[in-house]
DNA sequence: TCGACATAGATGCATCATGGATTTATGTAG
DNA sequence: CTACATAAATCCATGATGCATCTATGTCGA
């Protein structure tokens, strides 16, 4: 008859060699975002397996045993679809135990964002999706993804909740950091620069207001250069400043 | 002589069956934070093994295969200190290859905050520390704790920087939501508030300005009681609003 | 009993950020 | 050369904020 194990030995037991304990896997899975004509994208893999076979899921992989987290981003989006990324952040991470059918699966979420000009062909089976939040402001929840006819792009997972958390990440960034301008090519004008906020805060903004407040709070470079070939007076090309340029 | 795998056959097998590969540990940590008497506190726990024996780590357990992780850091918790937490939100998963010299862990980070009146007697082993932040504003970075003594108290692993993104979190979002209120008691003065928002962002705040914006921004309510032998005049006494209160 | 003391709380004011309208500037296209 | 579209500066009203001042109200000690 075999004794019980008391809980603090199996305690001291867990903390002494965990391997005594079945492990969840661990993944990352990345929302990959961008922003190409006033529309907001994001990368998609179409699945081949089960479960949700053929449904679309965010480009991600199993976390091998000692690969960094990041490592582990860069390599899936390198794999999947030859990307460079512009930025990326942690975001939240995700480990309901049924999230995944087959197997306990802690999820580590990753928020990267490319500029257009950086985004390679992508293979079969990988698409741009335009993305569609069903909430204003900060409020959160889900967001869900269509296609180029406007078809619905059906998310495998917890992949709804990801997006839209990413979402959520980005508009509340925008203000207090230069997370923005990571979906711009290096140099813009402040108008390309007042279409991607209003592209990811999904509202207008005031012109003039939005001028003023992107120059006093961003550290941003007049190149000297204007816009050409736009049939009406064209822009001032600016930049964002590096690190410890004035 | 056996064949070389190709990657993407690897990578076939690895999201087919993901335990064909060797799987990292998953941990959580929790970061208990507390204002009492104008001091910053954390909740931790000395080791009573290697590695790091007798270093200051934060609760924290490994997550077992079909818990869900909150539920794993109410139980770390709760079978470590008896803790009752007021607040709790996760904040950022920590899973560096080198971060535990033992084996991979990944861990999940949590902050916690606790009133306090909700304190319990700490039981051998747990200490309430100190918390020192060598940074200002939101800058960011390690932060370390020390003792009753003014002692140091050695923090294990990463820990230090787990301590120090809490505190940052903190500090960011002091202004935008009701965090702050969860280090006091159901019932405080504006200068009670104050002064728990002048301990967590380490610096001086104007009273009045403060007076006002904490209550335009935040949804109080003046219960209509005073403070009583206090050896001056006694001020008010504000509750939070509930959610769907005016 | 009364006045010192400490803090609460209100008021006023200068400054700055913001929303919004108006005006002027400057390119292309017909 | 003019219409057109947008850039960019200016002006103004409003509201938030930092800060100083003034009044209110309790306890406590002489």
């Amino acid at each position: 008859m075999p004794r019980t194990i008391p809980d603090d030995e199996a305690e001291f037991l867990r903390s002494y060699d965990p391997g005594a304990f079945e492990r969840p896997s661990v993944a990352v899975d990345t929302v990959v975002l961008c922003v190409d004509d006033q529309r907001l994208k994001v990368v998609l893999s179409r699945r081949r397996d089960h479960p949700y076979l053929g449904a679309w899921a965010l480009p991600g992989t199993f976390v091998r045993i000692d690969e960094p987290l990041e490592d582990a981003v860069v390599r899936s989006l390198s794999d999947k679809a030859g990307l460079r990324l512009d930025h990326l952040e942690q975001l939240y991470t995700f480990g309901a135990p049924g999230r995944d059918p087959r197997l306990r699966v802690i999820s580590v979420a990753w928020l990267a964002v490319v500029r257009p000009g950086n985004l390679p062909a992508l293979p079969d089976g990988v698409v741009l999706g335009d993305v569609h939040v069903g909430w204003e402001g900060e409020a959160g929840g889900p967001a869900s993804a269509s296609g180029p006819g406007g078809a619905g792009l059906p998310l495998a997972f917890d992949h709804a909740d990801i997006l839209g958390t990413a979402v959520q990440r980005v508009r509340g960034k925008l203000g207090y950091t230069d997370l923005g301008f990571a979906f711009l090519a290096p140099t813009f004008t402040l108008r390309d620069v007042r279409l991607v906020w209003e592209t990811l805060l999904g509202r207008a903004l005031n012109k003039d207001s939005f001028r003023r407040t992107v120059l006093t709070r961003h550290p941003l470079i007049d190149t000297g250069e204007r816009q050409s070939d736009v049939g009406h007076r064209p822009a001032a090309l600016y930049r964002l400043a590096l690190e410890e340029e004035e």
